[in-house]
DNA sequence: ATCTCCATGTAACTCGTTACATGATTTT
DNA sequence: AAAATCATGTAACGAGTTACATGGAGAT
């Protein structure tokens, strides 16, 4: 285990980052906080809210957040979680060590494996990853549409320009993703007709 | 659980498949295994030999690889494991699925939170990155050279085309990555250097 | 003498996913 | 009348990481 912080708080799951990186912008309920860490509109990270709620208990436990709770449309009351400036220093942290890099990619898998597979079969893959990575590009650039018309990204330093600086990175990965598809699948078919 | 397959062969975690797609290959021991799926080689999947050994047990255990031992250097017998036809079609089954997409990227989490803590210690951990991104890149394209050097990639449904596929893939990430690190640093150095 | 590489595994723990459970309000 | 949305949580399990453990051969 990779702690080196104080005795007092035991180390946190890069989720609780990522909550936290959310509390900075807005207080926001688990709910809200599942919702934007759900799957085609989370960019960067996801989770489901069965891994929120503990993870938020936590960040509390530790004084990172304070919630304010109120009646609830449920059985259970509402709460409303704000960072505290303790949350924020973790924050700052958290943000200022070297990233670890590891990746996962299952497409990419199945392209290494794929040459065991019938052409027709990868293709069928390829297609339906070009339509899925064709409509994350299309609401990348249209959450970048709608943030240019309120007002063009800000200095760096904020959190618009932060917002900017991430959607940029994932519309050029989805355009860069797409284009590989796209070759890989013209390789296919050309392939696939001389036969 | 998405369990879909027949009661006798319970569901393996994608790294069998991983492991599964090295295997049809060549055949190799558990520590090869762990060798090919360690951080900078793994181009698309990670894993720590305490995770394979188990994997490939499991994998023995259903006849999808069969293993061959003999003396070791250690204590153990070493073990050589060969794909099985079995094995190749379960490999062919699962790469024609559709494949879960899911991402975690902590240097985009990172920027996303950035804005909280001041622009030297980002552009420190944004620098740190852009090392580490050439030197993939640079891996990657040595990889690439020894390619070409050794004839061109073949046609589609060779292995060599899916290393190639899979190879040109993570340079043109590298590159998209590299491109985003360093436009990022350039705007937040003119941004510094304004105060 | 110590370190690294080869080669195998186990143990303890944390993280992540799916499913279960409750219940009011709004939409179809 | 049924389904989706808001809102909270728990339980069970599987995946992944770090550390422990063993031991021969070769390099520094």
């Amino acid at each position: 285990v990779t702690d080196e912080s104080s005795s007092n708080s035991p180390t946190l799951p890069t989720l609780a980052y990522a909550i936290l990186a959310l509390l900075a912008r807005q207080p926001l309920t688990g709910y809200e906080i599942g919702r934007q860490l759900q799957d085609p509109i989370g960019l960067f990270w996801q989770a489901g809210h069965s891994q929120v709620y503990p993870v938020l208990a936590r960040i509390e436990a530790q004084g990172l957040a304070l919630a304010t709770a109120g009646p609830g449309p449920g059985p259970r009351q509402k709460r409303r979680y704000s960072i505290t400036p303790a949350g924020l220093t973790a924050l700052r942290t958290w943000v200022e060590a070297p990233p670890g890099r590891r990746g996962r990619d299952e497409l990419l898998l199945r392209v290494f494996a794929s040459w065991v597979a019938p052409p027709e079969a990868i293709l069928r893959v390829l297609r339906e990853a070009e339509g899925l990575h064709r409509g994350q590009l299309e609401t990348y650039l249209g959450r970048w549409a709608r943030m240019q018309a309120r007002g063009g990204p800000d200095a760096p330093g904020t959190a618009d320009f932060a917002d900017a600086a991430t959607l940029r990175r994932g519309i050029e990965y989805e355009r860069g993703r797409l284009a590989w598809v796209r070759w890989l699948i013209a390789r296919l078919e050309t392939a696939a007709h001389l036969d």
